[in-house]
DNA sequence: TTCACTACTG
DNA sequence: TTCACACCATCCG
DNA sequence: GATGGTGTGTCTCAGTAGTGAAAC
């Protein structure tokens, strides 16, 4: 049964809201007739408000009125009309051949197409029939004669992509936000931030970030590398935001180039880029067209400086061997210390995974074993500086539905708030933290956030995480993980065992056969083990071979 | 007839 | 729009 | 065994209706 909402038109309410919050805080953000838009959708039947919304709310630009029906709304037809009225909504709109098989039923291409096609065929062969059989494309009502129905094309649908983005600050947020939170569903931290924050300052960065996009799009819709380039600025953004999403963009481009052989093209787009991983991608190409020399020189400018402990651990292994390409002598690295290793046997569980079977196998009555990969210690950091995460920084908060600050990934994430982070991380030498976390635990409960993952972490876990591991190593945690959040988030081991009684406890990296530790994985474990915090990895075989 | 998949809903 | 694993190819001692 | 690369499944809110193809 579904959950039910007072007033049928919630979703034109939640629409009418964004457009007020668009006209306010980014009025000079748009042109005349955008402005003229939100003036206008007031002055239309409020069943043509709700029907124009229900289309922007769906899938694609082409309905059909059949498959327009609402309640709320009543007949489709008649609201409409003020919809076309204003070049809204296109009645009767031109379709293509893969437009007409978006809209029409199996049965009914049959009914128009009555050539010899059969039923027999499924109905993407029947497409590929059809392709070759009719190029042009016709209106709806030319396709469907004989038929009841309408057909409409949403025309307005980039303007409504243009003021969602605008009100979010990305693409990926929708229209469903707002019912979700309404129903409760996600439950948003309020942040007091000013009535003039905004997610965009230029309309030149809107336009930007929605170029941008249609570029990917397209990129991952299939077409050429060359194609997207030629659309895609050469010389970087002044806004480093965009010019990061930018170099992301140009950065899968070009491993599309490596995978497809264009190695030139591809050596000049990781050169010119300086989004983290590019310069990798650079040396790794000059090594694969037969350049060791120049290789050799980028790789020792950035071993120089390296942009992460990511891209420092992939020239330890980079150069020793372009070293041995160029014949020169090369340094044995010394083995540093290991991590404690687990050997086991056991039987191949059915319907679980590697790590449940490991967790029930170490699990005691007195040191329980949880499977918490990343959100343990995640968690506990977003309890802890929860405040400081949600603190109104200056463009960090500009809607109500923020899980985190839209600055949490850049660089200076943790320098911004260097002070704050101090303060609320100074608790952890006085003991104050635990009740500070377990308050937001109970205070925050539910609330989403980037940090803390709610549903795989309960009470009974906190008390054992708070007993059991020392504050001067959550303390370390934290500090890595804010040093480069979009790094050091992940990676940590699966399973972390507790022995409550000791007040002590170990992290455990299982590792399946044919598994083996990853780069991530690696650098925690470098980390715990200059900590002193307690790490294994489990290397479990199965005791009976596969069936 | 059943089942898998997608779009839609609040 | 993430993260971790499964699996494959290649190279090398 | 070490390394690099690619592909896959898991996430996405849960429940419903519609569609199309496979199973029977
Ligand atoms: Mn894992
Ligand atoms: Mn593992």
């Amino acid at each position: 049964m579904r959950q039910a909402l007072e007033n049928p038109f919630y979703y034109l309410d939640n629409f009418r809201q964004v457009l007020a919050w668009v006209g306010e805080r980014h009025g000079d953000l748009l042109h005349d007739h955008e402005r003229a838009f939100l003036d206008r959708f007031h002055q239309v039947p409020q069943a043509s408000q709700a029907l124009l919304v229900r289309m922007v709310m769906r899938k694609g630009t082409l309905f059909r009125a059949s498959k327009l029906r609402y309640t709320e709304i009543g007949c489709p037809m008649q609201a409409s009309v003020a919809l076309i009225e204003h070049g809204w909504v296109e009645t009767n709109p031109m379709l293509d051949v893969a437009q007409l098989f978006g809209l029409l039923k199996k049965d009914e291409l049959l009914r128009v197409c009555g050539n010899a096609a059969t039923n027999n065929q499924r109905k993407i062969d029947l497409l590929q029939a059809m392709l070759a059989e009719h190029s042009q494309p016709k209106p709806f009502a030319s396709w469907c004669e004989g038929f009841d129905d309408a057909a409409f094309a949403l025309t307005i649908g980039d303007l409504c992509d243009r003021l969602r983005l605008m009100f979010f600050g990305n693409i990926h947020q929708d229209w469903s936000e707002f019912v979700l939170a309404d129903l409760g569903i996600f439950r948003y931290e309020r942040v007091a931030f000013s009535p003039a924050s905004r997610a965009f300052h230029e309309r030149a960065d809107v336009d930007a970030y929605l170029h941008l996009h249609r570029c990917r799009e397209r990129f991952e819709a299939g077409d050429a590398a060359e194609a997207v380039l030629q659309d895609i600025p050469s010389t970087p953004y002044a806004n480093e935001w965009l010019e990061n999403r930018r170099g992301k963009l140009l950065l899968s481009i070009a491993r599309q180039c490596e995978r497809n052989g264009d190695l030139p093209l591809a050596l000049r787009l990781h050169a010119a880029n300086r989004y983290p991983g590019a310069r990798e991608r650079a040396i790794r190409v000059l090594e694969r067209c037969g350049q060791p020399e120049a290789a050799m020189r980028l790789a020792l400018t950035a071993q120089a400086v390296p942009e992460s402990e990511h891209e420092a651990q992939q020239l330890q292994r980079i150069l020793p061997r372009l070293l041995r390409t160029l014949g020169e002598p090369i340094t044995r690295r010394v083995s540093l210390t290991q991590p404690e290793r687990i050997d086991l046997t056991l039987p191949r569980p059915e319907g679980m995974s590697v790590e449940q079977a490991v967790r029930e196998h170490l699990s005691r009555s007195d040191a329980p074993v949880y499977y918490v990969e990343n959100a343990l210690i995640n968690s506990l950091l977003g309890l802890l500086c929860w405040d400081v995460i949600f603190a109104p920084l200056p463009g960090a908060f500009f809607h109500p539905f923020h899980a985190g600050p839209a600055d949490l990934a850049r660089p200076d994430f943790h320098a911004r708030r260097a002070g704050l982070f101090d303060e609320c991380l100074s608790r952890l030498g006085t003991g104050e933290y635990r009740d500070c976390i377990r308050r937001a635990f109970r205070d925050k409960f539910g609330l989403q956030s980037h940090f803390v993952s709610w549903g795989l972490f309960d009470e009974a876990l906190l008390e054992l995480a708070l007993v059991c591991i020392p504050a001067e190593h959550l303390h370390a945690f934290f500090q890595r993980i804010l040093q480069d959040v979009p790094n050091h988030r992940s990676g940590l081991p699966d399973l972390v065992q507790l022995w409550p009684g000791e007040q002590r406890y170990r992290l455990i990296e299982v590792k399946g056969p044919g598994d083996r530790l990853q780069d991530n994985q690696k650098r925690w474990i470098d980390f715990a083990l200059r900590h002193q915090v307690p790490i294994a990895v489990c290397y479990v075989q199965w005791s009976e071979a596969a069936p």
